[in-house]
Order: structure tokens, then sequence, then C-alpha cells
RNA sequence: GGGGCUGUAGCUCAGCUGGUUAGAGUGCCGGUCUGUCACACCGGAGGUCGCGGGUUCGAGCCCCGUCAGCCCCGCCA
């Protein structure tokens, strides 16, 4: 299959069974070695390394062109294949146990001496992210980019399958779309046609699978890129990858189970084996114990609420944040004996920067307690509190708003500085009965915590007005091991209740028929029930390929400041651009 | 928008309390070498210490500003 009218086969393919063969070969020169009378070239393409010898025998113009190869020349080599004799055996290549004596040795595509290296020694530290991006088409070369990149194809392409197999149709909506005013900040496109109008690009495909579902399709996905102009982080881009789905006639139910076929067969393509169904858990639950509605559950460490056997015994550090009403919450470390001070300085000096007042702590050693606030606590409250011999027990005070960040961080820290074997190495979960609604952070008003097409819990519809916090949405993310992978949730399908949730947001009737008729109008058409969900694919892929770094996933990605160091884009337009697009730029 | 870390040879880094001519490894160039696989050995070239300003007799080192990359908070319906 490889083989083309330059080649016989890819480098990395070659095997034992080649050996007699003649073979042609196309490459980059990875390394080479020359050793006066003999010359090895270690010849590199994305299947892999393989060397090719040119010894004595060779012909002489093959010496020649041999002696003078520079690093990451393509070149094309005739050879025959021969098994290497047993002690030149190299078990670290797959291609080890041959090489190719070179009849033949042409450049094909000479190169200047790269400004960073493609080959890298073992332990070799990797160049500054700046080069790696500014000069990508090297970084790419490298074994580890390759094969980050190659396992994001067989990833995606099992994405298809897995769907269409599940009878799900792949239907492209635009990327040229409406801005919205909600949400995440649109990356505008100005019309040339329509002076002073622009088109936004889509943030997801939300309201176009919505209205499909109304076209009566069924069951659609698309691998949709979106583009949100927010701040960067280490899993975040301006523009990225969501596997997306939507579906008819269905209930949470069903769309759990379409996403966990999706993600278990992700995972399998991987070579990792994952039971279903997925653990479930509420957001209350999610937040009361881990802090985070995004728990890492490989590790069964849970977050405590301590106040009444705190309470009692009078800590200082505790008393007037208890005479407000908030709440001692804590963790119990096992082996937590093992933190010098100088890690809970530093998980202290981390919870202070989330805004907690302080974090307390006891350490148990025996029957001595020691710590912050050791001489407060015995060991028979320690025991109550489930703190052992040789555990630890760090706990902070204050409304659940600022401690479940606060212990969210220091427990994660913790598994990150004890390293405790986890109970699985694969821990999905759902996260479902999301709150609806979330107070806005200045005003404290309600405002919808997802979008604002997710269906209310039917339980709680009655409450919408009265007690809107108290309300829950059919809203559920997928986690895995601690990282959101993505979420979704059933839709509003009656078009009353869509203009009542626009209502809450602030919009009168007539703004909200100017920015979301079309969807009303829809929803008036003959809407079926529908639900849906987005899987971060990028995530994914991260996750699979143990990247650090969303950007090791993506083959051209943006810096934290949205630039592509690569291209160069941003860049300014050309005025006679901007002028056909009636723009004139103030800086 | 805010905070932190980093910026010294092509690359990765060291550079003491501010003091003479800024170092190492690797890569690159030249040489020796017939079994290496990060080949080995000998020799050599290579520096706007990110940029601008200031303090000082003297700045890679201290101060101010600025740019870039990375990490975090805000933000990401």
């Amino acid at each position: 299959m490889s083989g083309t009218s330059r080649r016989t086969l890819r480098c990395g393919e070659l095997r034992a069974q080649h050996v007699g063969q003649r073979v042609r070969l196309g490459g980059w020169v990875h390394r080479r070695r020359d050793l006066g009378g003999i010359v090895f070239i270690d010849l590199r393409d994305r299947a892999g390394l393989v060397q090719v010898a040119v010894g004595p025998g060779a012909p002489d113009e093959v010496r020649r062109v041999a002696a003078g190869l520079a690093s990451e020349t393509v070149i094309d080599v005739e050879g025959d294949v021969t098994a290497r004799p047993a002690n030149m055996k190299n078990p670290e290549l797959a291609t080890g146990d041959v090489e190719v004596q070179a009849t033949r040795l042409t450049m094909l595509g000479t190169a200047v001496t790269p400004p960073i290296p493609v080959a890298r020694g073992k332990g070799e530290e990797l160049p500054a992210e700046e080069l790696r991006l500014k000069y990508r088409h090297l970084d790419l070369r490298r074994p580890e980019m390759q094969g980050n990149l190659m396992l994001r194809h067989r990833l995606l392409q099992r994405a298809r399958k897995t769907l269409a197999d599940l009878e799900f149709l792949e239907i492209e909506t635009p990327i040229l779309t409406k801005p919205t005013p909600e949400g995440a900040r649109d990356y505008l496109v100005p019309s040339r046609v329509h002076p002073g109008e622009f088109y936004a690009l889509p943030q997801s495909p939300q309201i176009y699978k919505q209205l499909l579902m109304v076209a009566g399709f069924d069951r659609y996905f698309q691998i949709a890129r979106c583009f949100r102009d927010e701040d960067l982080r280490n899993d975040r881009q301006p523009e990225f990858t969501q596997v997306d789905l939507e579906a008819s006639f269905v209930g949470v139910e069903d769309v759990i189970g379409y996403v966990e076929q999706v993600l278990v067969a992700l995972w399998d393509e991987a070579g990792h084996a994952v039971a279903r169904p997925f653990p479930r858990l509420t957001w209350r639950d999610a937040t009361e114990r881990y802090g985070t509605d995004k728990p890492d559950v490989r590790f069964d460490f849970p977050i405590a609420d301590w106040t009444a056997q705190v309470k009692p015994l009078g800590v200082p550090f505790f008393q007037p944040a208890l005479k407000d009403g908030a709440r001692v919450r804590g963790l119990a470390v096992k082996g937590g004996g093992a933190l010098s001070r100088k890690d809970v300085d530093q998980l202290a000096e981390a919870a202070k920067q989330l805004g907690a007042a302080g974090l307390a702590w006891v350490k148990r050693q025996g029957e001595q307690v020691s710590g912050s606030v050791g001489k407060h606590f015995t060991p028979e409250v320690l025991g109550a509190l489930g703190v052992g011999d040789g555990d630890a027990a760090l706990m902070t005070v204050g409304p659940d708003r600022v401690t479940s960040p606060v212990l969210d961080r220091v427990r994660q820290e913790i598994i990150h500085r004890l390293a405790p074997a986890p109970q699985t190495a694969h821990a999905f979960c759902w996260v479902v009965d999301f709150p609806l609604f979330e107070p806005d952070a200045e005003t404290g008003r309600p405002v919808f915590a997802h979008h604002p097409f997710t269906a209310p819990h039917p339980d709680d519809v009655a409450r919408l007005d009265s007690d809107p916090f108290a309300c829950r949405a059919l809203h559920y993310d997928a986690v895995y091991n601690g990282n959101e992978l993505g979420s979704g949730s059933i839709r509003i399908t009656d078009a009353a209740v869509q203009r009542r949730v626009f209502a809450h947001l602030g919009m009168t009737p007539a703004e909200a028929e100017a920015r979301f008729g079309f969807l009303l109008s829809a929803l008036q058409a003959g809407a079926p029930p529908h639900g849906g969900f987005a899987i971060g694919f990028d995530r994914v892929v991260m996750a699979l390929a143990g990247a650090e770094s969303m950007r090791d996933v993506i083959a051209f990605p943006k810096t934290t400041a949205a630039r592509a160091l690569f291209e160069g884009a941003p860049a300014p337009a050309n005025p006679a651009d901007l002028a056909a697009l009636h723009i004139e730029v103030k800086r």
C-alpha cells in the first residue's frame, strides 16, 4: 500500500521478511554516523527509522554523496535489504533486525542546517515552545508529534464510524454565521456587500443542529470546528474541534448512551478497555465531595464537612466565620505525614490566592498531634475525622463558593505531590442535575448557567420564577480523570417556554424575535423532542496521547496570545481591502 | 484586564555579592577512523546577554518601561 512510482515502501515498514529484496526508499536524513570507511544513515519517514549502510563495497558515487549528506536532506535510496549480524541488531528500533545496503543514492531536497533539532538525544530538552511554533514544519517531523497527529487521525475516523454505525448523519453547517450577543466573544467577519454588517464564526453549531432536528434528520453529527475569542489556556485554543451530535425522540439516557459508545470506542482505538455505564454523580454531590463540577474520581479522597466535630474545639482561626454560619470543610490525607512544612506552606499560599483566609493543618504521628491548629485536636477527634497514624488533615472555613475551589485545588496538589496509586487508570463519570441558573458575578441576579436552549428539569419547571436557583437543568457533562470532555443537554422544544427563558435573560419579546426568531419559528413548525452533546475532541486526543498541552495535538496551534507564529497571523490588512470592507482602523 | 515564571552562542543551559577577555554540552565547519546506532577522537568558528531607558567609576547581574513565550486568576452562554 505504501509503495508509489518512486518508492517500494516506507522506511519504518522494513522487517526481516524483506531480507533479500531490492527496495527503493525516500525519506529524511535523521542522523548520519560517518566512520570513515563506512557511513550509516538513519533514514526517517512517518513510519519510522531504518538504517542505510554505505560501505566500502558501495559505488563511488554513492559513497561520495553519503559522505556529504546534511541532516534533514531528503534522499532517494535504492539498495538491498540485508539481515544484520546478531551482535549488530538494534532492539530499540522496529527495523533494527535489518539494514539497507545502498546501491544508488541521490539527493532530492537539500536542507539548510535546521534552526531547531529534529533528531533529539535521550533526555535532551525540547526547544522553546516559541521556536517549535515558529519552525512548525520541523517540529512536526519529530516522531512524537507525528505519533500524536496519526493518533488524532485514527480517533477521528473511529468517531465517524461509530456514529455512522449508530445511524447518525454527518451534515455540515455554516462557518459564516450570525453574531450572538451571549456567551463567548465572537470572531467577526466583515461583509463586503453589506456595509457595516458582519458574520460571526460559530462558537458551536448549536442552533443549526436544532434546526436539523426540526427538519427531521433525526440523528446528526459533525466534526465541527468552533471559534471563541476568549483568553487561552493550556487546554484552550481559539479554534478547536468538537464531535458534535444531536438526536430526536430522545431523553437524557439515550444521549448519554450514544456518547458513552463513542468515548468507549475512542479509548478502545487507543488500546484502553473502559467499562460502561459510566458512574454518575449529581452536580451537588460533585461540588460537595470534590469541590468542582469536573472531579477526578480516580482517587477516593473526598472533601468532608467537619463543622460538627470542629466547632466545639473553639479553634480561634475558625470562630469568626463559624459565627456567620460558614462550614469547616477539609481533607483527610492518608500518608499526609509525608507532606513537608514547605509543601504545606505552598498549599496554604495557593489556598490564599483563591480567596481562602488560610489553610489550617494537623499531622498525627501516633499519639503526637502537631500542626498550625494541632494543639486544639486530640487523636480521638482526628480518628473520628478519618485521620489515622501518619496521616494529616487540611481544612479551611468560609462560604462554599470559596472553600470548594480551594479544596479542589488542594486536593489536586496533594494527589500531585503524594502520587497515590489511582483506583483506576481511566475514570469516566457523568455529572448531572446541573443548576439551570447561577448568580451573576456582579449583580447576583440569576443568569443561565448554560446556553438558553437547555430544558429545565420537568420537576422544577414550576419553580422557574419563584426559586430559580433551585431549578435543575437537563444538562450533563462527561468528565474524565478530572477533565471536562464535553457537555450536552435536552433542549427546549416548546416555543412558549423558550420565550419565557429569553425573557428571564432580560430580552424583550422584540429582541428575542430579532436574535432568535428563526429558532422560535422553527420550534412552532413541529419540533420533535431532541437533545445532544459536544465532545471536546482536542481534549480527548490530549488525554489519549498523554500530551501536556493542546498545542501538541494540533498541527498548527496558536500561542496564548492567539498568534500563529508560523505564518504570522493575525497581520495588518491591506488598506484597499479594508476600504472594500467599509472598515476604518482606529489605533 | 490582573498575577507569576522565563528570555545569555543555531539549540539546551551555567554565569557567585555589580568588577579584567561571558562559559559548558550539543549542533555547525575542518580533520582521523570499516560496524556504528546520541559513533569515537583531534582542531576551529560562532555572542546586539530580547529591546529601550536609568542607577553606578563599572551592569548579563540592580531599577523603570516595553516586547515575546509559557503558567494561573478573571473570562470561556
